[in-house]
DNA sequence: TTCCTTCATTACCAAATGGTCATTTACCGG
DNA sequence: CCGGTAAATGACCATTTGGTAATGAAGGAA
């Protein structure tokens, strides 16, 4: 893990380096606004925090800056206390938390932890869960009760469809607009087939049958 | 945009929900722990102002339960001044934000949509970029300047192998292993056969060719 | 240049995928 | 219980996808 930390107050950074490296983070000081803003468009760092008052560029810019080239890693403001506004103009500009100085270095810590935590958890949550059924929306991997299952292509959009709308029931003409991308109805038993199909997949080998058929209505998972 | 307020002082929740409903969101309040824990695990809110003090089920449990449950909204945490202790808790807790009694409404509201505009902007950040060629791992849509291509499931995980491998060059043998999972050779062209193919529908109408050869060596692109 | 190697391209075949239909099975009202 | 409708299932076929191999083009060294 590494955080950039963009402070020209050379007494402050090194306090806050050595927090974070005793913690098990690498650190990179940067004490100008200009040098600290192309550090972190170069590299990929995990975190940043960011003064306000710099030389050679402002925070806020910095931020802008980062965030207008996709750059999605969290920043936490420095600033001096107790100025409302340049708070909420911190975080307008992009930046995820705000710390006014002085501040305790536990707390900034536990923040960009949090920060780092969340942003992890976030990649991950491309995930969807019904009780035990998960699937990967990024690897497309689907599992019951820990069970790689293979699906096919549009067995896999179904699925999909249903388990973004688990609980609520969907009709096969929803699903035909939905999931096959049609505004007619074929008059054939497309939608029936195919759920036929993905539930003999799904449920095989699970008492408990998480794709149920409403009768004169439609499917329901969950 | 929906946002759940779990706070047992109505003055403050009235005030906090008045705010936020000036801004154009939807909120709901409860007053119980409990209550408030059961409609956060129930329903699908886009952010959550929770108090630590509550009748019930105190506001950390509320988040560890919601986090538990694979609950990814974005959560503020409300609390009497000045514990920092109980700030790191919190963060600890799943929290992705502290804030402080007596707190600026319009601090509250600016963090709340910073960490919402943060979770939005991890939403779409699952989008592949080289150049003007864009390849989205959700929805598995890919565009070259814009240009809608619609690729064979193979064609894609080559794609992808290659853009997350963008200008390091990759041997036939590499792509076998990573796209093909094959550990030996198959004394075939296969992937000189693929890669013409992914090579026709990327590089077709650009003058500037994405996929090019190293002789040799293997493939690259960017 | 000539020869040889490497790569590009295409035709062709096998397998996977997806849609249709006929048949069987389950559900629900009398 | 029976009859009628809705849903489940399985057989079948068309289309798409993917691998192979043959042929032609391009690059490089002597």
């Amino acid at each position: 893990m590494h955080v950039l930390i963009i402070e020209d107050d050379a007494k402050t950074a090194d306090f806050v380096a050595g927090a974070f490296r005793q913690s098990g983070y690498v650190c990179t000081i940067c004490a100008d606004g200009l040098e600290g803003s192309a550090a972190a468009l170069a590299n990929d760092y995990d975190a940043a925090v960011v003064d306000i008052m710099l030389p050679g560029k402002d925070g806020l810019s910095i931020i802008r800056s980062l965030r207008a080239a996709g750059k999605n890693l969290p920043v936490i403001v420095l600033s001096a206390r107790g100025e409302v506004d340049a708070k909420i103009k911190g975080l307008e500009a992009g930046a995820d938390d705000y710390l006014a100085k002085p501040f305790s270095v536990a707390e900034l810590l536990a923040r960009v932890q949090a920060l780092m935590r969340r942003a992890s958890r976030q990649a991950e949550s491309t995930v969807l869960k019904v009780e035990d059924l998960e699937m990967d929306l990024v690897s497309h991997k689907v599992t019951r009760a820990g069970e790689r299952i293979s699906l096919q292509p549009l067995e896999y959009q179904l699925l999909e469809y249903l388990m973004r709308n688990r609980g609520r029931v969907v009709s096969r003409n929803t699903i035909l607009e939905r999931v096959w991308d049609y505004d007619f109805d074929p008059h054939t038993n497309v939608v029936d087939a195919r759920v036929c199909r993905l539930r003999e997949k799904i449920d095989r080998h699970s008492s408990r049958r998480l794709i149920s058929t409403v009768r004169g209505v439609g499917y329901v998972l969950g």
